[in-house]
DNA sequence: GCCTGTGAATCCATTCACAGCT
DNA sequence: AGCTGTGAATGGATTCACAGGC
């Protein structure tokens, strides 16, 4: 019954920045992820003019407050210059080093619905360097099918020949709940260390393999949840 | 300037349950967030056989602690039977209307992508009583095209009109990033209070409006940098 | 004996306030 | 003067350990 290890509890970290070597601090892992939200308005400021931000924008325009910012960024290193701000330039690429965002990725998913065909399309993720090698669908119905990317729709027997033969490293499941176990199974079997997954169950994966869950109902109870209280609030 | 109010950054709350009224605890959010999850597996169980439920039990199939099950459920009352556990049915019914996903809720949803009519087709949400009431698309070539699901795509520019009339309550924004700022503009001046953000991008919103952000290439970059811990890891 | 409910203790993350550089 | 970098303080959330009821 080997605990799967969800991202969120921990793994922390023998980081790649040379003094992190050294100091080895533990980075929170919402400093993980604001970082990556970071990175999206210095893609869009990178084109455009302006060569140096300041925590207070950069915190604006994320929704954070700017003590975050230079927290966050200060478990990494020293990126910006006391009195000027952060180079743009530098501090994306420094961003992308640190998420591992400056390499490719490569992706396969499994489960050809409409969610997962969307996700697929995407083009947010070819344009991050995340690219998808391989798409499964167990329907017969699917299987043989081409989608618009260029993929073909492989049977899910394929699947453990395929990641390794393709050098997969990240799974993304996209079924319906009832088979997202199975097909966790299939991928770890395979060799699969990561897994995103879009299924509204908890999967359970072998020790060492890492779980990130992706479920918009939880999102929507979250906003009712809140909503519900305003409403009463509003009557009062 | 208002600032946005973000979910997770607080809204404490006058909780419904008439114990809270007066004691006014404040709940943490990821309980919230912890509280739909456990309501997966009740639902699943609900129909099977098993009547009760400890919180190890239910600890393990949403992947916490045991002792963190119970706090969430005690912020709320007690609706265990020591030395027993949780009634399924009971606890499940507890939570509903905890979370207020005991009624239904009106969304809508603008953006007819990929992604946009995913969301829009999925089964998910009507069957956890969110329906759909309206969908839009500033594209002339998909307004009018009727989906699957019944509803004829709409223009962007009827949205004031359409949210009123159908009294919707929530927007979801499936639209390319670019495009994202101003439709949260047009949902807001029509009076939604509510927005779950499918954009890579963190929109602006008057003072008193949810948002709720989805973005799966945080999810990833979450994964990638914890993937390269493991790999250096185990190089050495 | 078993399992819930909960204050106390611990752990973690964010905020603050200011020292340090430009 | 302006803005980063950071220890110290605060505030939250999780874990612990056990009291309370079945």
């Amino acid at each position: 019954m080997a605990s799967q290890v969800l991202i969120p509890s921990g793994i922390s970290g023998t980081n790649q920045a040379k003094w992190l070597m050294t100091k080895t601090k533990k980075i929170p892992v919402p400093t993980i992820e604001r970082l990556a939200r970071y990175s999206r308005p210095l893609e869009d400021l990178s084109g455009s003019g302006d060569v140096v931000i300041s925590s207070v924008r950069l915190a604006e325009l994320c929704g954070v407050t700017s003590p975050q910012v230079r927290k966050d960024l200060a478990y990494f290193g020293e990126f910006g210059t006391r009195g000027v701000g952060y180079n743009v330039e530098d501090l994306l690429k420094e961003i992308k080093k640190i998420l591992a965002t400056d390499q490719e990725w490569t992706l396969c998913i499994v489960g050809i619905g409409n969610l997962g065909n969307a996700l697929v399309e995407n083009e947010n993720f070819r344009k991050r360097g995340y690219n998808f090698l391989a798409a499964f669908d167990s329907d017969p119905k699917k299987v043989g099918h081409t989608l618009s990317c260029g993929l073909t729709i492989e049977p899910s027997r394929n699947m453990a020949q395929l990641i390794q033969k393709l050098h997969i490293e990240i799974g993304i499941i996209a079924t319906p709940p009832f088979d997202a176990q199975k097909v966790t199974n299939l991928l770890t079997d395979s060799g699969i260390k990561a897994i995103l997954n879009f299924a509204p169950i908890q999967v359970r994966v072998p020790e060492g393999c890492l779980v990130e869950n992706v479920d918009f109902t939880v999102s929507l109870e979250n906003i009712v949840y809140h909503l519900r209280d305003i409403s009463k609030k509003g009557l009062f």
